[in-house]
DNA sequence: AATCATTACCAAAGCGCTTTGGATTTTCCA
DNA sequence: TGGAAAATCCAAAGCGCTTTGGTAATGATT
C-alpha cells in the first residue's frame, strides 16, 4: 500500500493525504481523522526511501566500528554504547546503520556515507590524540558527535566525554589516603585518547601528593583479562611490588583479581584494585555490592545522550558545536582497604 | 555530484552514464572507461536512496536488537555477531541497519521494516522454543535467517546454529571419562532455544553413561559473572558438593572460578569446570593455552555465515530455506581433571 | 454587493536514479 | 552495394514521496 493507492481509496489526492499524515495545518481536521484511520486501517507507512530522496533527509545515523589488523578487537563497551543510542534514535523515527571497516578505511567510508546520502550525521568512537577522522568530517560537511575527545585537536567539535582525568585522580588519591604509596596503573592503549587523560589523572594525583609514580608500575595494552593477568602477576613478583592497582576496565581487573588469587592474595586485604566500570549490561559489577571499588560511568547512558546530542544538531545546524562533560562516580567495592604494609597510623 | 551533472560534464546522457557504470553491456569500451574515469575524479558515488527507489532493493540488512523490560541486558556476543555480519555486508555492498526495540514491540518492528522498505532482509537473534518472530516474518514476507534455531518451528526456515547439544554431550562425557559423577549444569535461561539443547545433550549424556542427573546441580539464569559465582557456592556448600561444572558461558565461568577461589578450590585440581566459550574477541579464553577447558565456535564466523547465507537468499529467492549447523570444538584447557574424590583409577 | 482573507483541497514538478522502448549509426555479408 | 544485424546512444517514464503554486469555495468585511 502506497501513497497513491491510499489516496485513491480515500478519493483525495496524494498531496492531501500526504499533508494530513504530517500534520500540516492546511487540511480538515475532520479529513484528518478520516486519513489517519485509514492510514493504519490499511498498514500504510510511507517509504523511507522515497521519503529521504524528496525531503533530502536519510533519517539515519551511522556509526563506523573500525577494526585494525593488528588487534582486531571488538571494543566491548560498543554494544551497550549502542543500545543507548538506538533507544534515542527510536524515540526520534531515525533508523541506525553501522559499517564495520578496516581502520585505515574509515576515511572513505564517511566520505561514502556522505556522498552516497546514507546518513545525515554520524558518531565517532573510541577517540585517539590528533584523531584523523574529524578533520576529514569537517572537510566533508558531515555532522558528527564524538564519543570521548581528541587531545590535541584545534578545530571546535562536537564531543560527550567522561572526565576521565579526575575520575583517576579521585581513585589514585582514595588510595592515597588508605596508605597506598605504589599503586599501579593497569592502563588501556595510552593512543588512545580516554587512556591519555587517565595517566594523567594518575599522574597529578601523585603530584598533588607530594609521591613519586614508578615507571615500572604503569603499563598499557589492549584491556583483555589475560593482560590484567599477566601484568599484576609480573608486578607482584617485583622486588617492591604494588600495594594498590588501579584498572582501566573490569575485564582486566578481573585479570588482576586472578592473579592475585595465584599468589594467595586475598582483594580488599592484602591487595587494592579500583576498576573502571562502564556499567556494561552482561558485565555487572557485583549484584547488590560491589566487588570491585570503582569509577563508574554508563556507557549506555553516554550513547542515549550522545545521539540525542546529535540528533538536535541535525535539527538545528545553527547552534554549532556542543560539549558535554559527565562525571564518574566513585564506587565502594569489597576490593579496597588500607595498605597493609604501612606502618601504623598516619 | 549527481548523475545528471556527470552526464552533461561527460557530454552523455543519464542513462548511458549509469548504464556504463553498472556494466551493461550496449555501451562502448571507451565510453565506459572514460566515464568510469570522470566518476572517480569527480568522486561521484549513486544516491542510494535514489537508487533504491528505482530499483526496489534497500541493500540493506536488518538486525532487531530486542530488550526485554525485566532483564534488559545486551547480549555479549551481539557485538561479535554484528562485526563477522558486518564484514560480509560490507564485502557485498550492503549496509546494516540496527533497531533497538522492546521485545513485545518486535513484530511491529518487522512489519515497519517491511513495509517502509527499510531492509531486504533481516537476521533474527537469539531464538526461544516456538519462536513468535519466525510466523510473523513469514506472514509479510522478509526474507530472514535465524541465528540459533527455534524448537517446535513446524512449517520450514532458515538457520545457522551451533550444535548445542551434541557440544554439551561430549563435554559431559569428557567429564564422566575423569571419573566425575556430581557434574552440575550451570545454564543460561531456559526458554532460549540454545540453552534447551545444552540442557538436553547434558542429560543426553548422563543417559548414555547410565548416570542419575540430579535437579539440584541444575540452574537457569541470565549468564551474568555473578549469577555463576552465587550458583556455583551454593552447589559447592551442599551436602554433596559437584566436583565438576559445566557452565554456559565464560562470564559465569568466571564467577563458578571466583566461587571455587572463595572456597579455596583449585579449577584442574579440586574442580572441573568446562565452558562454553563464543570467542568474543574482547574475551579471551587465555593468551596461549586456555584457562578454561571449553567448547568453542566463534560467533563472529557465525555471523560472517550468516549474513552470507541471507544475502545468498536474496540474491537467489527460488532456492528456498537453507541450514546450516556448526560442530562446537572441544578446546583442552586448565580447568579440568581427573575427579579427585574418585576412588582410585577404573 | 463587491472585495478580501481564509479554508480546504489539488495538479504537477522534482528528488536522483534505473530501465523501457526507441533512434541512429556502424558493421557485416550476400 | 543494398539490407539486415549489431553496436551505441538517448528521451522519457517511473520508483513513492514532498512541496510549490495554484484553484475553488466559504466566511468576514466594508
Amino acid at each position: 500500500m502506497n501513497l497513491k493507492q491510499l489516496s485513491t481509496a480515500l478519493g483525495l489526492s496524494p498531496t492531501t493525504v500526504s499533508r494530513a499524515l504530517n500534520g500540516y495545518p492546511e487540511v480538515n481536521e475532520e479529513t484528518r481523522l478520516r486519513v489517519a484511520e485509514a492510514a493504519v486501517r490499511h498498514n500504510y507507512r510511507p517509504n523511507t526511501r522515497a521519503k529521504s530522496l524528496a525531503t533530502g533527509r536519510a533519517m539515519a545515523i551511522g556509526h563506523v566500528i573500525s577494526l585494525s589488523n593488528k588487534h582486531e578487537m571488538v571494543n566491548p563497551i560498543f554494544a551497550d554504547f549502542i543500545a543507548g543510542a538506538g533507544e534515542s534514535y527510536a524515540r526520534a523515527g531515525y533508523d541506525m546503520v553501522i559499517s564495520v571497516v578496516n581502520d585505515q578505511d574509515e576515511g572513505r567510508v564517511y566520505r561514502e556515507l556522505k556522498s552516497k546520502g546514507t546518513v545525515d550525521g554520524v558518531i565517532v568512537h573510541a577517540p585517539e590524540a590528533n584523531d584523523a577522522r574529524i578533520p576529514v568530517l569537517h572537510s566533508i560537511g558531515l555532522p558528527f558527535v564524538v564519543h570521548g575527545r581528541a587531545t590535541g585537536t584545534s578545530t571546535p567539535y562536537s564531543w560527550l566525554d567522561v572526565n576521565n582525568r579526575s575520575a583517576f585522580q579521585r581513585a589514585t588519591e582514595f588510595l592515597v589516603d588508605l596508605n597506598h604509596a605504589r599503586i599501579a596503573l593497569i592502563n588501556g592503549l595510552e593512543h588512545m585518547d580516554f587512556a591519555i587523560r587517565r595517566r594523567t589523572g594518575y599522574l597529578d594525583a601523585h603530584t598533588a601528593r607530594g609521591l613519586a609514580a614508578d615507571p615500572a608500575l604503569r603499563v598499557s595494552e589492549e584491556m583483555t583479562e589475560g593482560y590484567g593477568h599477566r601484568a599484576a602477576r609480573a608486578m607482584l613478583q617485583l622486588p617492591m611490588p604494588p600495594t594498590a592497582f588501579l584498572v582501566s576496565s573490569m575485564n582486566s581487573a578481573i585479570g588482576v583479581r586472578r592473579a592475585a588469587e595465584d599468589l594467595g592474595l586475598k582483594l580488599g586485604r592484602d591487595l587494592s584494585v579500583i576498576t573502571y566500570d562502564d556499567d556494561l549490561s552482561y558485565l555487572r559489577n557485583g549484584e547488590d555490592v560491589p566487588i570491585f571499588t570503582a569509577a563508574r560511568s554508563s556507557v549506555r547512558e553516554a550513547g542515549r545522550l550522545a545521539a540525542e546530542m546529535l540528533l538536535s544538531m541535525i535539527a538545528n545546524p545553527e547552534i554549532g558545536p556542543q560539549q558535554r562533560l559527565l562525571e564518574a562516580e566513585l564506587m565502594l567495592g569489597l576490593s579496597t582497604g588500607r595498605n597493609p604494609q604501612a606502618s601504623g597510623l598516619r
